[in-house]
DNA sequence: TTTGACATACCAACTGGTTGGTATTTACGC
DNA sequence: GCGTAAATACCAACCAGTTGGTATGTCAAA
């Protein structure tokens, strides 16, 4: 299948760390060969444009994403609310080193190139949204424990709205993490968001969960 | 002062609006001087360098901005929790229509730059802290007023904390909304803000405003 | 001997930035 | 208030380096 070990999974590599910290735009061809230990020719070999490497990368990071959040501690909480709290704990753990370490390829890619490549914009808002949509169930079923509608009829709010609102906080927090240099107000915000959902469902539960 | 009507001003302006919707990276010099109708020749003569014109159009952005806020109406609310209130009903009603225009330009930058241009980074990042700041004596008023102490210490948030987590709100509803084409996910992340701020001062004061 | 996986060498277009010049204000001695 | 020199604001042409992308070749496995 390959002659040293996948070029092409190399260079999905390097693109997430280098659009991570420099952005697409600012990440040439040449770059991500360079960092991928690769030609271009091999480069132009396995995508056709710099833009199809977006994509590609864009869909890389839902997979690789997706694994660290299917083997995370969090899963293992059977009681809806209490996943959802862990969940949130468990982003905020992981708030930790480097900026380009714990910041999300998805969004940085998404707000760049939003307008120039509405294709790699398609393929962030898809990893973006898809892990909301994880969050979905843990949100609904908590909401029927407590008798609220998922759907929104009882509250003003829904549980897909609030697993997209808990991405907004997420990444605003990066952004201005990056602003600050450092995870502190992005932790800080996650605190927000986790008293923000605690209050949600401490406040308008008419029916507690009994098994709480 | 000028020939026409001020270069700069125009590189500015085109720098917000080119800026905005592609990014620092992926705006040009020539593509910035076509869109101010000035030739490169004047660009370097008033800026020294692109990353010049970087730094300057984020101070330029927050004067802008300031203005704005400044002539809101949510100002002339009196009471503090009101007033906070009316901003961020202020900042939903502003978004609308396209992406490009109501989408933050220090956010975009800060998030793209952070690590190649510093001196731009920090710029953005001025622009957003102070403006945060500006809503930090509305919170800190609205929680002296129902007995909470603005440094956190019955609550475990900071007036300024929460000033700074609103503009997190506000930079990821920007993030969602380019995914998805549109400002309803931003309108809806502000009203999850806007309902966790009534709920904070709802539940944690145990001495309500005597005047609300 | 064909095919997939790369490498090398190359290209036209574009990049940020510089040069040397000109038109227009401004500062100021008179 | 006036002439003039210096400063400012701007322009057109140019430059070296880089950009994304291509054309052609190599080489091992099937």
């Amino acid at each position: 299948m390959s002659r040293s070990v996948n070029a092409r999974e190399k260079l999905l590599e390097a693109a997430v760390k280098l659009v991570r910290s420099k952005g697409f735009a600012a990440t040439s061809v040449d770059d991500l060969c360079g960092e991928a230990g690769v030609t271009k020719g091999a480069f132009f070999h396995h995508f056709p444009s710099k833009e199809a490497l977006g994509i590609a990368a864009a869909e890389h990071w839902s997979k690789m994403t997706g694994a660290l959040f299917a083997a995370a501690p969090y899963q293992q909480v059977d009681e809806p609310l209490e996943r959802l709290l862990a969940y949130l704990r468990f982003r905020r753990d992981i708030l930790d080193g480097e900026l380009c370490e714990f910041t999300c390829l998805a969004g940085t890619m998404l707000q760049e190139v939003y307008a120039e490549h509405p294709a790699i914009a398609a393929a962030c808002q898809e990893s973006i949204a898809s892990h909301a949509a994880t969050l979905e169930p843990m949100i609904a079923a908590a909401m029927l424990a407590r008798g609220l509608d998922p759907g929104g009829a009882s509250t003003g709010w829904t549980a897909s709205g609030l697993a997209l609102h808990s991405q907004v906080v997420l990444q605003g927090a990066f952004i201005l993490a990056k602003g600050n240099g450092g995870p502190a107000i992005a932790r800080d915000s996650v605190d927000h968001l986790t008293r923000y959902i605690c209050l949600l469902f401490a406040s308008e539960g008419a029916t507690p969960d009994p098994r709480s």
